[in-house]
DNA sequence: TTATTAATGAAAATGGTTATCATTATCAAT
DNA sequence: ATTGATAATGATAACCATTTTCATTAATAA
């Protein structure tokens, strides 16, 4: 039974109601390096918080994405991952990933050059097809060091 | 009923038997620009091949993508998409997607940029994280001209 | 033409995600 | 602290893209 959390009041800016899976599942996500599903969220909570339904989950996962609390992605493997969104400008990385495994490395190297090709590229389309760009996903992938 | 085909003999160092879907489904491929899942790969041939199952186009483009004819890909709306893969070295593109329509536009400006950006991080990601890098995806998305 | 067996397609199964709806829990008002 | 309005929950069923099963068909070598 939580009591007053630091998300709670930046959460009921957005949606009215601060209950315990919305509070159990950003702690979670907000602890974790891991990109986990909602299936793993859910395993993870449960010896804790058996209560817990998966469509709650689901249900919350989606709501802390529309509230931009977290952020949703998917690696091609066929369920849709989520990472907590860190406030910090300075956070922004893109995912290495292995075709064989799954495993996920985030990373943030050469975010300068990136940021001035990005921004290039986002003015051109933006001009050319009359787009209101909003974002941009850049991954690499490949075999890890077991699975190469 | 197709006689010898264009590709029926590079197909053929891959696999064994050059059938009638497997040659309507990469013509068909081969043809279009849009980027087609496989319901709608369905659905354009019913009409003049009623008797191709959706279960075989699923088969076939799986066959086609592990051969190297096509790309399959997502947006996120749930469906795998496929595009075919020019042999051409030039033809390397990425996507700009609206995420309200679906729509797709494909692009290659800043080819030569983003070459330099890729190569680079493909390096230093290699070395830092012991992988055999593969592959990346670029992509933008945003609000097209009627969505925004 | 025939024999071999890869390929097909109808049907059922799978698996992630979403909709339904009766019940429960949050929280503003008392 | 209690109450009442109703937002949120969770069990269940539904949904939908994709995969599996298996009997039948068709492509190819002989
Ligand atoms: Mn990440
Ligand atoms: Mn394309
Ligand atoms: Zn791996
Ligand atoms: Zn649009």
């Amino acid at each position: 039974m939580p009591g007053p959390h630091k998300w709670q009041q930046r959460f009921r800016t957005h949606v009215s109601r601060w209950t315990v899976p919305r509070e159990v599942i950003l702690d979670l996500l907000s602890r974790t390096s891991k990109h986990m599903s909602a299936k793993e969220i859910y395993a993870s909570l449960y010896k804790m918080y058996p209560g817990i339904g998966l469509t709650t989950i689901y249900r919350t996962l989606d709501l802390l994405m529309r509230t931009g609390f977290i952020n949703k992605f998917t690696i091609g493997d066929g369920q849709s991952r989520y990472e907590f969104k860190s406030g910090k400008k300075k956070e922004h990385h893109h995912h290495l990933t292995c075709i064989k495994c799954g495993k996920i490395i985030d990373y943030s190297d050469f975010m300068d050059e990136e940021l001035e090709f990005v921004k290039k590229t986002e003015e051109t389309l933006s001009k050319r097809h009359n787009f209101n760009v909003l974002g941009h996903n850049i991954e690499f992938y490949g075999l890890c060091e077991k699975c190469k």
